[in-house]
DNA sequence: CTGTTAGCGCTTTCAC
DNA sequence: GTGAAAGCGCTAACAG
């Protein structure tokens, strides 16, 4: 049998409250005390029964998801599975709520973040704007003891205790490998549309690309970036208009949502000539585009696998608990039309 | 607050025993007295809290772990896996024990079955050969309500609870996809490197290679399959051999394990000619490979998820709980040399 | 500073 | 058939 709090108790030759009391490093204990239990502690070989303690402590984890109020799937798939993790709320003892906040708007963000300063849940997951100011209202809920994860979208050189979404930059590395090997060596330009450089998974996705592209496919070229600020109607007018009047674009790269508009784009001109295209975000769009042709790979991060990881790690946070690394690694799927889930 | 079996037994006007009884679908209970029970779990919405069961149950999971006693990389890797399980044992409740068995033998995968049969752990794992005998011998326990899941390789016709792998057809699929776009409609022959027949995993592989070359690369032809066992030394000699005989190899798809073997013979004739080749597994091995240029990309599964994913649902079912099944869906990785984790 | 005691939500004797 | 009471490992008053 694994050693309780009792066994403790009785080869350190003190109460139980004692005892709990250096396992939580709750003030009240002589230090001579303090060590006596932390040798049989150690002896033992004691580990706590995480269940039972929460048990006692009727714990639950009031956690917040603040997200952005972006009218595109992959934000909706988002919100369905922070709904799906409340709806199992009862079972793993957390109360999740969640706040929406304009998209790319640092200001909003920081408010909300500074609200919450003082509501002290028991952590906090945002999907970030990478900005100075809200780097500085992370840091120092962080300061404060709250846990802080970002997802999808980190935040540059702030103290958030984690990250759950995907290596970015190699994203994007990997999009112009593909491009790259796809297009057989072919000569030609490469259009790029973007959602808005604002947020760091955004930049990060052009930077990995446009490094492999440079130095491993010389014989492309890199059209300008088009912002379509995830916005369908704007990346449709923006790319059917880069496409009608750059003739040489041969390969389209879309790092961000939005997808939706630019498919349109692409079908509008499918007869004009072949493209090869990559696209982010496996949506109903963007998998139907893919099977028929129009897209001939996928990336994609599984919103429902950074939702349960940040869920996870906040909670591992919260308790002062290790987390399993590689459980937490968020993969960059690569869909191709055979391998759909 | 969750309603209690406290607040059950008010509702239903009985003691906590009886409601209990209800709630385990134990014996002894009037039929009209159950209706009562049942009716106010109904209408209190009560869901059972599982860590407060099991802290009175004390109970824990004797699971039991049965991988092939195969030398190669892959499944090393497994056996890390499951002995990082067991290490977390204390905290999960789980007593995990791993039986090793030949490699590609029915037989003695049927004996340590049966043997399992008397045992009676509270759940079963196993890498299956793909064999009728084996079936029935799993099927017999699954009768006999052991939960047992298959992992990495599954089962034909057998009703197994869950199978802990990749979509082996749709990874094959991928893999003459990934090949054929990277050949850009090149002509010549391809050279395919199994394992063995007899384990399902390799046979649906190639089954989704051979369908997808055909149909979608007719340009390119498919060479008998060469079975090295799995074997570094044997897929060694085998492969060197085919690359020296037959001069119109330009792609080879590598679908078991033994790839140290198949880089040796790759790199010894590098000078030779250009071969676009796709493997299995991420191993040291393959990753250096990957790395140098001698793999242009590796198709894996996470050995630790599916770990992972097997003790969940074996806990699930042995509870009688529901699975996440988005969270049990064991991806299909594409690694490129860009992407490595 | 330290100990006693009740209790978290559920299961399990052992009576009745 | 049913119920009362003790207890799983831990925490939280409240005394001392």
């Amino acid at each position: 049998m694994r050693p309780t709090v009792h066994d403790i108790a009785a080869v350190a030759g003190v109460s139980l409250a004692t005892v709990d009391r250096v396992l939580n490093q709750r003030p009240g204990v002589r230090h001579v005390t303090r060590e006596k239990v932390e040798r049989a502690i150690r002896e033992l070989g004691y580990v706590r029964d995480v269940a039972a303690a929460n048990l006692a402590k009727g714990r639950t984890y009031p956690f917040v998801f603040i997200l952005p109020a972006s009218d595109n799937s992959f934000m909706h798939a988002l919100n369905a599975e922070v709904r799906a993790a409340v709806a199992r709320s009862p079972v793993d003892r957390t109360e999740i709520r969640t706040i929406e906040v304009p998209a790319f708007d640092p200001a909003a963000l920081v408010a909300v973040l500074e609200k919450l300063g003082e509501e002290r849940p028991a952590g906090i997951a945002l999907v970030a704007t990478d900005a100075p100011d809200v780097r500085d209202a992370v840091d120092r809920l962080v300061k404060e003891g709250i846990p802080v994860v970002t997802v999808v979208s980190d935040l540059t050189g702030s103290q958030r205790h984690h990250y759950a979404g995907v290596d970015n930059i190699a994203a994007g590395r990997t999009a112009a490998r593909l491009l790259g090997r796809f297009l057989g060596g072919a000569s030609g330009d490469v259009a790029v549309l973007a959602g808005s450089m604002l947020v760091r998974d955004h930049r990060e996705r052009l930077e990995g690309f446009a490094t492999v592209i440079a130095k491993e496919f010389p014989s492309l070229s890199l059209l300008p970036v088009i912002e379509g600020r995830d916005d369908p109607e704007l990346a449709h007018m923006l790319v059917a208009d880069a496409l009608s009047k750059q003739r040489g674009i041969i390969g389209v790269y879309s790092l961000g949502a939005g997808n939706r508009g630019l498919i349109r784009a692409l079908k509008e001109k499918a007869g004009d000539r072949a493209l090869t295209v990559i696209a982010h975000e496996l949506t109903t769009h963007t998998r139907a585009a893919l099977l028929d042709g129009t897209i001939d790979a996928i990336l994609n991060q599984d919103a429902g696998h950074e939702v349960r990881s940040a869920i996870r790690v906040l909670k591992a946070k919260a308790d002062g608990l290790a987390v399993i690394d590689g459980q937490e690694r968020i993969r960059l799927d690569i869909f191709l039309k055979d391998n759909l889930p």
